[in-house]
DNA sequence: ATCATTATGTCAGCGGCTGACACTTGGCAT
DNA sequence: ATGCCAAGTGTCAGCCGCTGACATAATGAT
């Protein structure tokens, strides 16, 4: 129903001639130095649609992200409760790499120039943090429901998803000041540092019910 | 030198006056709605001099924040290289609320009223926690230096620096849900949230060198 | 072919922010 | 006191991101 018919089908291509020929730009001229009108001129569309597409500049490149916060979510929902609260944390996001893994081969380029504009522009890493934050909330309150607390009372499940996402974060720095955009090579590092931050934790501290 | 004079006393003056008038505006009005200009009208000053004071509307507000983040670097290079590395943020982190809960009544409350406006205000918490990252850098390398690792190799001090940031963070956030604002519960939150945090991490975690 | 729906373009305008330049004020030396 | 330099302020003109309102064109259903 949405993905038939000619107009759909215009309307993912605009949506995706914008995203490149924005990721163009910012690779070549910098983000800030890049204008909307310019853009939008490569395109050959009016400054209006272009905001039809995208809520803000910003948009263009962290709208992708944004979707894969969201399922995230999802995923984290659907995985059974008897599973520990901090290995669903893992599990969802192992979801999340595997659908990014599962992407063809321009996919995975458009996915390696978005990551490398997002970590060379400190803007779009600040906006990327931010939009991030919106998603802990549901994240914390779905962590709380399987440890059986109240995450009002209780600041263990926050704790949690703000080290699951510290290590997740850390990881893509890691990835940015090695220069390494490649999304397989991203993927695999940020498994290894949210791994790694696991592990740090005490073996029974946010598996206890109070 | 920098704090005598007519001149600089004057500059205090309007700088704070506009931090006051915004801050009313803000709580009244709320921060979106509310415009450079009508801010400026109310201290009686031009649109050009705000931002000759602040570089940006949200500066008004986050600029203090700013101050303590910096000055949590400045304590933490002065600690002792003998306490383990996790002591030390904790250490620093105290010296920081310990200055503010120095200041004067005024401060206090102007304090108060920063916390209601920015936890009120979801493009102020995202700005907040973009500038925070900006200092997380810095803070890595320092706890690096003092577990003699290299932060590029080992991601141990990325990831602590990362649990003690997002502790801090739910700290601050469990006030907001609760609409406390007063700087000395939420100071001593704030505290508890980090103390928690590191409190489940394994003992040797961090303190061994490989 | 007709018509409702939906996408696009145009235009006018707001608000944050900046550079350039003229003007005023505060500090300092004579 | 006077005169001078530096530092702070105001005015203006303008860029850029973003939005509402309205007209126009393309699409899909009948």
């Amino acid at each position: 129903m949405t993905t038939s018919g000619l107009r759909e089908l215009k309307k993912q291509r605009t949506r995706l001639a914008l995203i490149d020929a924005a990721l163009d730009l910012f690779l070549r001229r910098g983000y800030e130095q890049t204008t909307i009108d310019e853009i939008v001129a490569a395109v050959e569309v009016s400054q209006r649609t272009f905001f039809r597409y995208f809520a803000t500049k910003e948009d263009v490149v962290l709208g992708v992200m944004d979707a894969f916060d969201q399922s995230m979510v999802e995923l984290l929902r659907e995985l059974p409760d008897s599973l520990p609260p901090t290995r669903t944390l893992v599990e969802a996001m192992r979801g999340v790499l595997d659908v990014i893994r599962d992407g063809d081969a321009v996919e995975h380029e458009r996915q390696r120039r978005i990551r490398e504009v997002i970590e060379t522009t400190p803007t779009l890493i600040a906006a990327h943090l931010a939009r991030q934050n919106t998603s802990l909330a549901v994240l914390t309150d779905e962590i709380a429901r399987r440890m059986g607390v109240d995450p009002e009372a209780d600041m263990r499940p926050a704790l949690l998803v703000a080290i699951f996402q510290g290590a997740t974060r850390v990881g893509f720095e890691q990835c940015a000041s090695r220069q390494e955009f490649d999304p397989y090579k991203v993927v695999s590092r940020v498994e290894e540092s949210v791994s790694l931050a696991m592990g740090a934790l005490r073996e029974d501290w946010a598996t206890s019910r109070g």
